[in-house]
DNA sequence: TGACATCTACGAAAGACTTCGTATAACTTA
DNA sequence: TAAGTTATACGAAGTCTTTCGTAGATGTCA
């Protein structure tokens, strides 16, 4: 039984950097995040160190610089942020959450038409899926 | 400059019940945040203060009993959070939020129908601003 | 081998979050 | 007015988050 794992927004900034490299050492991470915001290498060791112990990341201790990498896709810890945005702030309902961000962020017409798409493909999908089934 | 309202999943937990009843006593957020989740009617009370000092609730002391309000409506409150949510784990992409939901949250056909309407709603508008623009 | 550079480990501190116990004030009513 | 009820105020404790300083281990190379 998987334990809830919600990254803090701090360890969140590190999870980015390590699924853009995909494996870093300590002192790569570092250097990207000093890009973006001003860190020391301690305090990046210790938070590798820290979800290490949480089952964030996972390290590869073979050699003399630790490597580290994600224990769980970007896709997967998505899902478990925007579920529990969902429980907490939309009562559980994608469909207003959706709703609340066309409404709020300016979407431009590309970007309606590759939602447009992605809705025939969903319709689709659900149609399959009920075939069969009695309602 | 407003500060940066975000509550915290405690404090959401209150509003969530404020957005529903309008305002309330101290007294009527503890009995249906209790039906909920068991807590005390002095941690809710605490609650109640520390975020009349944070601005997230106005207060009415009128009485003995004081009237908690929300300061920001729910809606407010959601753009808040889902921008927070956008920039730490969508990299701002409303877009890639949007999929990412469409993708993992099972969606009726009703639903979806909705979302469809929203987006010829939004293709209106779009098109509408970018009239006499060059693209 | 000794000096220097590069890493990790450990621990501590400050601040935020959450919860609750106790004190105190105000109101009611007999 | 004294007792009982209903509220708020205050403060403290425990946990989690975030940040760093210092120590110690390891590797390099002249």
């Amino acid at each position: 039984m998987t334990k809830q794992n919600k990254p803090t927004a701090a360890e969140l900034e590190i999870l980015a950097v390590l699924w853009e490299f995909g494996s870093a050492t300590v002192k790569e991470v570092h250097e990207k995040l000093n890009e973006i915001k001003p860190t020391t290498y301690t305090t990046v060791l210790k938070f590798l160190q820290i979800m290490t112990e949480k089952g964030l990341v996972e390290r590869d201790d073979a050699n003399k610089a630790h490597i580290y990498r994600a224990a769980l896709s970007q896709e997967q810890t998505q899902t478990t942020l925007v579920s529990d945005l969902l429980e907490k702030a939309f009562r559980g309902s994608a469909l207003k959450l959706v709703q609340h961000v066309l409404e709020t962020k300016p979407t431009s017409a590309d970007e309606l038409a590759e939602i447009r798409k992605m809705i025939t493909e969903a319709e689709k999908q659900t149609k399959d899926e009920t075939q069969g089934e009695k309602k």
